[in-house]
DNA sequence: GGGTGGCGGAAAACGTGTTTCAATCTTCTC
DNA sequence: GAGAAGATTGAAACACGTTTTCCGCCACCC
């Protein structure tokens, strides 16, 4: 029974992690075909090769998965993003190319994006960190994007308050817009035409107010 | 069988608008005391003293009930407004008032708050119009508020596309710090101070630009 | 006045998120 | 290698939003 060992490990390399992301890529999947309520747990255990019960283990609901599963998606932005970063001479054309990117990037998958985004905006505390997280994130690559490409992204890039503040208002714009994109009040042209004119009010406040 | 009539009538008195009233108003008594799970429709029917299918055949779902319940509310914020309306010298001042009275009245009862903000945030494309006439109230104060008192409120009130969009971004950032919030992101106090920055930002953009 | 059609009402049925439980398998420790 | 501790499984049970089904009542028509 020795081989029992490695052949148990070489299952495991099926195990925990790799498990857990196969339940995310399953639940993406499914929300891309046919948006929430085509994300059926049962079907995505089935599909995952796992029970109820571990899917439990790992997540504490429906909404908490697929809020992991944004924040896969969101990895795979900023993966991007870090990649190939937004070009632009000014801030406001930078941050503006990001938002394009990330609203795009949405609203690409249409019933994917209306599932993260509804799971996002859920409202359950148990999920907080969760999305705190996420939003983090995004805010992160707001900053990384005001500074410009050949700035240090790291923890070296000392940005200042002001900057997070800023970053964090547009992001919470943006989120809002795309929560009303979801819920139909207006269209993908809409989303950017709005976040132009605010990213550039606030860009502008924010100007003269460190001028 | 004369009087089968009138009695009938008399009963009809208790029906239609009044009923539609009685199942909204069940409706935010039980989540006002235990939140959007509270609000079971079995419960909801039972209290309001109709079947189910008659609440059904009002409301599309139980999302649609609570914007429902929402649009209620406002309504009571509106003629709240209305009748003592937001004071202050400029118009930074009062929209802050506003939002301050918003965010109180709102958070006043947490429970009812969140299951509000979770309906409307759910994006469901069916409660478009619903959700849409919602911030569309809120809008309509705030173009009030900024005007300030003795400005005539009705269509009379010449209210610049500009004044519109202000109004419009203002409420979109609202109802997203009040979705934060909701899902236990910021605290009462940091819904407050966000909005305070970034009315302040917008407004002053607002005036430079018209300016 | 007896059929008839349709509007609601009651309640059962259905689908899916969530929980539970006993049995089995893994892993870690000694 | 044996046993303990915990994870996983499979399946059933449960709760609640939603749908469907069936029934009675009332109005209207001949």
């Amino acid at each position: 029974m020795a081989t029992k060992n490695s052949l148990a490990r070489l299952r495991d390399a099926t195990s925990a992690e790799e498990r857990t992301q196969k339940i995310v890529e399953t639940a993406l999947a499914l929300a891309e075909q046919g948006g929430f309520e085509a994300v059926r747990l049962r079907d995505v255990a089935a599909h995952a090769g796992v029970a109820m019960g571990t899917l439990y283990r790992r997540f504490r609901s429906k909404e908490d998965l697929l809020v992991a599963a944004l924040e896969y998606e969101t990895s795979a932005l900023a993966r991007r993003v870090e990649r190939k970063p937004i070009e632009g001479e000014d801030p406001l054309t930078r941050v503006m190319g990001f938002f394009r990117l990330a609203t795009n990037g949405m609203i690409r998958r249409p019933n994917l994006a209306r599932a993260l985004v509804k799971a996002a905006a859920s409202g359950d505390p148990d999920l907080a960190k969760r999305v705190a997280s996420f939003h983090g994130r995004v805010e992160g690559m707001i900053v990384t994007t005001l500074h410009g490409p050949g700035f240090p992204s790291g923890p070296t890039g000392r940005s200042s308050h002001f900057e997070e503040t800023l970053a964090y208002n547009l992001n919470v714009f943006w989120f809002a817009l795309m929560v009303g994109w979801s819920g139909g009040l207006h269209s993908r042209d809409d989303v950017i035409e709005r976040m132009e004119t605010v990213a550039a009010m606030l860009l502008r406040a924010a100007a003269e107010g460190s001028a």
